[in-house]
RNA sequence: GGCGGGGUAGCCAAGUGGUAAGGUCGCGGUCUGCAAAACCGCUAUUCGCGGGUUCGAUUCCCGCCCCCGCCUCCA
């Protein structure tokens, strides 16, 4: 079956097609964080989905250029730059580098690119994007003197999100120069410099300012992508009016297609309701590995549901996805060891399977790809269990692991060593056991737990291995 | 009001026109000095509600209900 994915532009599951099948090279646009605080789990849930994303194409075979844009200039910036009393660049800065952080701690991808709207090659592209648009009499200067995108000389304008224009309601959220523009739908591409702004803005042939949110990803999609993309993500709030009027202005200019797939994720919740900075229902990652989760347990609990599917984000889902993790460990630890042993006879030849890969062709079904990793899980315990696993099987199924773990990412930290003390104690505590001095051994393996280890004997012998933090 | 997404066991969550994967939690068992891990068994006569089509619907159709989101700078 054929690589297929849920067009949010047609709403239905399609199969995938680049724009070069032959050479199998695709380009991937992922609208990246507004660096005005750390970014919480929410937002990280969209890109943990894109590393998914970007991960399954690249095991089925895709090389993939993926460029994720950095917003270092908007309102919130501005105003956090100025409350801060510092410049600009100075105050999304470390902003910028928690985000890397960010990512890393949860193994997601680098994108090939990380583009920044405040770099002047695309401050250059988008003042020549806008002029384009202008001498087509797609977007006109207003008295205010921003510069605004005329939807109503376009007509794909809607498409995206199947709004009907004449139904737009102001939410009020954001407040607006209604009496300067034609249509209240028209956004802006270049917006005016005011006094709030201080020393923020470039000069344009119109005046100084500074860029709209939506022109900045449409300069750098098409300046590192090309004209047409072929796949573009983010979360469903940014459907509208984001993406729309990226389609607005990059056909706009180009007259071509701008993305061929868009792909949008649900939201991550908390009790219920959207994670959000505004209703400060928040948790950000250092907040959870205070807590004492790790970075590959949090990547596990974001990315176990459905992209599509909204995800309430609960504590007990946390220990879930440890207890989960904690399965996976021991399994692997057992497939090591029986590699290991070179037992040549039991069964061979045991289904390995694809039907993990083929779940994820079907519009990511990361639980149903799951759901097979957990069932072979418990099918080769068994064999290993009645001693029917030999070292060329236990091998295959590691390699096997390799291979989706190429998309999981979920391989345990590198194992640390077990420190003197704890041997020691293990050490005394199987001589105690060979004594059948019950009692003592108890007592030392309540105190190898205290130091936060846990020893369990095994036909090999006893192993040592560090309690999860509970 | 318009447009989406979701509603399956205590919790999380797949799925199919033919009678419900998987994870987690709980209970019982095997193993163990006891544990742990692993394995085995049990845990939804039922898939938001009401109709309809069908030999048969959780799955298709119609009508409702509930939750979440978007509706002009939120992933």
């Amino acid at each position: 079956m054929a690589l297929r994915f849920f067009n949010t532009y047609s709403r239905q599951i399609e199969e995938f097609q680049p724009r070069d099948p032959a050479k199998r090279k695709i380009s991937v646009y992922t609208c990246g964080p507004t660096v005005y605080s750390r970014a919480h789990i929410g937002n990280f849930r969209a890109y943990i989905f894109e590393d998914l994303l970007q991960r399954h194409l690249e095991l089925r075979g895709y090389k993939v250029h993926r460029v994720m844009n950095i917003t270092d200039v908007d309102d919130k910036t501005i105003r956090g730059a100025r409350e801060a009393k510092i410049p600009l660049s100075k105050f999304t800065a470390p902003f910028k580098q928690a985000f890397f952080e960010d990512i890393e701690t949860m193994r997601i991808k680098r994108a090939d690119e990380f583009p920044a709207a405040t770099d002047p090659r695309y401050v250059d592209r988008m003042i020549e994007m806008i002029d384009t648009l202008i001498s087509r009499g797609l977007a006109y200067q207003a008295d205010d003197k921003s510069v605004y995108f005329r939807i109503n000389k376009f007509a794909d304008y809607g498409k995206l999100a199947h709004f009907d224009l004449t139904q737009l309601q102001s939410t009020g959220r954001v407040k607006h120069d209604e009496y300067d523009k034609e249509h209240i739908g028209d956004f802006a591409l270049w917006k005016a410099w005011d006094e709030e702004d201080g020393d923020v803005g470039w000069e344009s042939p119109w005046g100084r300012g500074r860029p709209g949110w939506h022109i900045e990803c449409s300069a750098m999609a098409t300046a590192l992508l090309g004209d047409q993309i072929d796949i573009h993500c983010g979360g469903v709030d940014n459907i509208f009016p984001h993406h729309e009027a990226e389609i607005a202005q990059s056909e706009g200019v180009t007259g071509k297609k701008f993305v061929r797939h868009w792909l949008h994720c649900a939201h991550l919740l908390v009790d219920g309701q959207k994670m959000s900075k505004s209703l400060g229902n928040f948790y950000t990652l250092p907040n959870l590995l205070e807590k004492g989760y790790t970075g590959r347990e949090i990547r596990y609990a974001l990315m176990r549901v459905h992209y599509r599917a909204p995800l309430n984000f609960t504590w007990k889902g946390m220990e879930e996805a440890r207890q989960a993790l904690t399965r996976i460990d021991e399994w692997l630890m057992r497939l090591r060891a029986t590699a290991a042993k070179k037992i040549d006879k039991g069964k061979t030849g045991m289904q390995l399977g694809t039907q993990f890969e083929e779940a994820l062709d079907d519009d990511l079904n990361i639980s149903a790809a799951l759901g097979f990793l957990f069932e072979s899980i418990r099918e080769t315990n068994r064999a290993m269990d009645q001693n029917e696993m030999d070292a060329a099987t236990a091998n295959a199924w590691l390699d096997w692991w390799k291979r989706i773990n190429t998309v999981l990412d979920l391989e345990p930290e590198t194992e640390v060593g077990v420190p003197a003390e704890v041997a020691q104690l293990a050490k005394d505590r199987e001589n105690a056991r060979r004594e059948k001095n019950w009692k003592r051994s108890d007592q030392l393996r309540e105190r190898i737990s205290a130091l936060g280890w846990e020893v369990r004997d095994t036909k090999d012998g006893p192993k040592v291995t560090p309690r999860s933090a509970a």
